[in-house]
RNA sequence: GGGCGGAUAGCUCAGUGGGAAGAGCGCUGGCCUUACAAGCCAGAGGUCACAGGUUCAAUCCCUGUUCCGCCUACCA
């Protein structure tokens, strides 16, 4: 049944039909009982609050394309989606849900709120599993977790009770990053450093038993309030008969001592620094190495605590005002210098970071991230590009202990309960029944929550059924592949390796694929504040998914920014079309008795056959070579500049000739089966970036698998490779190049038939004449006129193409100034470049010391243009004989 | 402060183990040439950031400079 297409393609109807199509076939589907090969890859699950940006677009294409194309290439495809929990993130958006009807979370309850989380979670939290369908993503969606799901809840269990019997997880007061707003703890990565323009305020400390002053430089002048040393450093001079001395504290009356420490820079500031332990992480250490006390004086909410004096219940803000108000009344203030510098921000809702002491669970990083900084170093995971490996390796080997607890509800709860009547703690995978100290019965469990990233950092594996023993993990575990962006290299991939080597004894990924940040078309981030966020789902509605694809696979070049607009989303749309119309051709020139799909002898190919074939073998080669590398934009570009430009611009206008108007019936009917073979064979190239549009066109051809995904992906055939036949061919393009620019010169349109006279050399009179027909054809002319002894014609158009002279004669008035000028220009260019030929053979270094075979090329690129220069001014010499007269 | 990356056509970007510079979009001219005007044909446009060096030969390798990004850091 023959099936005509539509002039233009419409996505919509077919996005929807055959995305459903595939769910219904479950060809998505990991079958743990196929003896194919396995091939696997983890989605990064997306947070369940979120909608689809542009990173997300891109990242999931590229997996979707590594997917699909593996699955066609004969392995049994695991990709497995989910989503994450995201603590803080999805906790705000509820909250803020309530603050809409005036509550708090505290109003609620602990388990209230929850109840309302997981509301939320499911009436909205599949979003973005519907709009990454929208895209096309072939994920195992039988297998959707959720971070928070039961198996995976235990998973996070099970690895936080080992870690913490091996002492691998420990408890204590530290000092961490504080939001005061989300009132959690933050690990570092969660903190974002922006340039603030703030001031450096210089106080005055009163110097006990003695008149005088040290002199502190700080930024944040409302911390001296919780203040309990001064330090200088021990190699300064200045300040070596201060050492061991004592002084005032202003505002609070506190006695600091004055002490020796290195980490002081005497040229920065005064040279002495105020010491904050509860409030600064460097004071901190100081403070750790001196044995001071921690005064906490701001509150988990920002506001200045009771340890605050008179300035107690103030906003830190409000604060710093009235501290630098008082100073200058008591005349401690000594000056006041404008400062830019780096201030830590809260990733999730841009608070000023708090760094304040308090009392967290941290895991011990080091011994875990030494088998991982191992395990890339002895290349069991291949980090892509591999420029990211020196980023890993130096966070990897700075690593400090990972602040794991959060004072959040929404989340892991840390499985630690505490006895009412020992006190003590027990840690377990279940519930306790009784404390294991005491044997107590009432025991409370700890509050705090685990980091999402924990939980994120099993993914791989417990997914797969981790802890029990699965077909899944022993099929698939390691992961075959993981794609993400380099923004969440440490936060996920780093964490995961560890993970995944602590507890399955190997890495949780063979590759690790770090793709380019989509900035807009000025590279900014895209961001909502800025305005600028292309939104993927408005695109796939404009343009189609498959267009949309394929515009982020051809600028996903590796190592750089994808700088996004839609004008270029719109070019890929219009390949698309060209894609449809060329398959609309097909079908429109196919019989109803649709030919053999096996292809005729190589006997009997035509030479344009034999071209396109090996063209198409090429780029089969090259689309899997560069796939098999990550380089989606090479693959991307191979397939669109041959079907364009090879198939569409040249085989199918050559082989029209055959089809319309065959010298036997065996012409039409072979080129009828190269045709369809070499479109099939796109059609499968193509499927991995746009998976619609080409299955809508593999069910409209005559095809024997229910889906192109079922198909085979292409293999370059040996026999198909074909050098004379691309050479010939590239001949034959020139010339009638060479016409068509005539042609243009003096704008004889297409719809007219021209005259043309050839007059070859001997060694291209016979190529002419096995080219004749086509030439005709595809330059349009109406007489072609071959003959080496041909008279030149009076009035005409020339060029010299391809050993030949090229006449265009013409039945009216030719603009011979114009004729003139235009060979005067391109004698001149073939002059400049003879001139640079000849400069090069004079050489004798050159001659001597370069390549035989590139010397060769020049000496006869040498004699080339010398016969081309001769006859363009034998041209010339013509033109002006006919001005003359 | 340290590190990394970039600078190639008007724009966005490919590219090369060193041996006559590429694409897409845009632009110019001509076309409804029976698949496609979301198209066809042809064309213009580039001291490959700057200065040195290595080489017979440098856009490519080396050194330095300028400009622009990003990451990172404990100078308060």
């Amino acid at each position: 049944m023959k099936r005509i297409l539509p002039k233009r393609f419409d996505p919509r109807p077919v996005e929807e039909r055959w995305y459903s199509y595939w769910e219904e076939q479950e060809l998505f589907h990991a079958d743990v009982n196929s003896p194919l090969p396995p091939y696997s890859i983890v989605i990064p699950p997306p947070n369940v609050t979120g909608s689809l940006h542009m990173g997300h677009a891109l990242n999931n294409t590229l997996q979707d394309i590594c997917v699909r194309y593996k699955r066609m290439d004969g392995y049994n495809v695991l990709w497995m989606p989910g989503t994450d929990h995201a603590g803080i993130a999805t906790q705000n958006v509820v909250e803020r849900q309530l603050a809409q009807e005036g509550l708090s979370r505290q109003d609620l309850g602990r388990e209230a709120f929850l109840k309302r989380v997981w509301e939320w979670k499911e009436k909205y939290g599949g979003l973005i599993i519907h709009q990454l369908k929208r895209l096309g993503a072939s994920c195992d969606w039988s297998r959707e977790r959720f971070t928070m799901d039961e198996g995976l809840s235990r998973a996070v269990r099970v690895v936080f009770v080992r870690l913490y019997q091996e002492g691998l997880i420990y408890k204590g007061d530290y000092i961490i990053n504080w939001c005061p707003r989300c009132t959690t703890a933050l690990s570092d990565l969660e903190v974002v450093h922006e340039e603030h323009d703030s001031s450096l305020y210089y106080i005055r400390y009163p110097l006990l038993d003695r008149g005088g002053f040290v002199t502190v430089a700080t930024t944040r002048p409302e911390t001296m309030l919780g203040d309990t040393a001064v330090a200088v450093n021990p190699d300064d001079p200045r300040f070596h008969h201060l050492v061991g001395k004592q002084c005032r504290l202003p505002l609070m009356n506190r006695i600091l001592p004055i002490i020796a420490d290195s980490y002081v820079q005497a040229d920065f500031g005064t040279g002495a620094l105020k010491i904050t332990p509860a409030h600064d992480p460097n004071d901190f250490e100081i403070g750790l190495r001196h044995g001071l006390e921690k005064i906490r004086v701001i509150d988990d909410r920002g506001r200045m605590n009771e340890n605050a004096g008179r300035f107690s219940g103030l906003d830190r803000d409000q604060c710093r005002k009235e501290v630098l108000q008082a100073l200058e009344q008591e005349g401690l203030l000594e000056r006041v210098e404008p400062y830019r510098h780096m201030v830590g921000h809260c990733q999730r809702c841009r608070t000023v970071i708090e760094p304040t002491v308090s009392k967290q669970w941290f895991v011990r990083v080091k011994p875990l991230a030494d088998e991982a900084i191992r395990a890339v170093k002895e290349g069991r995971t291949r980090i892509i590009p591999k420029k990211w490996e020196n980023d890993y390796f130096a966070w990897m080997e700075g690593i400090r202990d990972w602040c794991i607890s959060r004072q959040i509800w929404w989340g892991h709860r840390i499985p630690a309960w505490y006895c009412s009547r020992c006190g003590e703690m027990t840690v377990a995978e279940e519930e306790p029944q009784q404390c294991t100290s005491c044997g107590g019965e009432q025991l409370q469990q700890e509050s705090d929550v685990l980091d999402t990233w924990f939980s994120s950092a099993l993914w791989p594996f417990s997914t797969m059924g981790w802890p029990e023993r699965t077909r899944e993990l022993e099929i698939f575990y390691p992961t075959s592949l993981l794609v993400t962006g380099f923004d969440i290299l440490t936060f996920w991939v780093a964490r995961m390796l560890m993970m995944g080597l602590k507890f399955m004894g190997d890495v949780p990924f063979r590759d690790v694929y770090i793709h380019a940040l989509v900035r807009d078309i000025e590279g900014r981030k895209m961001s909502k504040s800025l305005g600028n966020v292309i939104d993927p789902l408005e695109m796939i509605e404009r343009y189609g998914a498959d267009a949309f694809r394929f515009a982020l696979a051809a600028f996903a070049a590796q190592g750089r920014d994808i700088k996004l607009s839609t004008e270029r989303i719109e070019g890929y749309r219009n390949f698309m079309n060209k894609l449809w119309n060329a398959a609309r051709f097909v079908l429109m020139n196919l019989d109803e008795e649709h030919p053999e799909q096996d292809l005729s002898p190589l006997s009997k190919r035509s030479l344009a056959d034999r071209w396109i074939l090996s063209r198409l073998a090429r780029t089969v080669e090259a689309v899997r070579k560069a796939l098999d590398e990550y380089r989606f934009n090479d693959a991307a570009g191979a397939i669109y500049q041959f079907l364009w430009h090879e198939y569409c611009d040249w085989y199918l206008e050559w082989i029209k000739l055959d089809l319309y108007s065959p010298r036997v019936p065996e012409d039409r009917q072979r080129a009828q089966a190269v045709m369809l073979h070499v479109l099939t064979t796109v059609v499968q190239l193509l499927h991995p970036f746009t998976p619609f549009i080409t299955e809508e066109i593999w069910q409209a051809l005559p095809h024997t698998q229910d889906s192109v995904m079922k198909s085979r992906f292409p293999v370059p055939r040996a026999e198909d490779f074909d050098p004379e036949a691309e050479k010939e061919i590239r001949w034959v393009q020139q010339v009638i190049v060479g016409i068509r620019n005539l042609r243009a010169e003096v704008h004889v349109p297409p719809s007219t038939r021209v005259d043309v006279v050839v007059i070859p050399t001997p060694e291209t009179l016979e190529l002419f004449r096995a080219h004749a027909e086509v030439i005709r054809a595809l330059a349009r002319i109406e007489e072609l006129v071959i003959d080496p002894n041909a008279p030149r014609p009076k009035k005409a158009v020339y060029a010299i193409s391809e050993n030949a002279e090229i006449h265009l004669p013409l039945v009216g008035v030719v603009d011979l100034k114009r004729e003139q000028e235009r060979l005067e220009k391109e004698i001149q260019e073939t002059q400049r470049e003879l001139s640079q030929n000849h400069r090069k053979l004079a050489n004798p270094d050159f001659v001597q010391k370069a390549p035989q075979e590139i010397v060769r090329k020049v000496r006869s690129r040498k004699e080339q243009l010398e016969d081309r220069l001769e006859r363009l001014q034998e041209g010339l010499r013509r033109i002006r004989a006919a001005m003359d007269s």
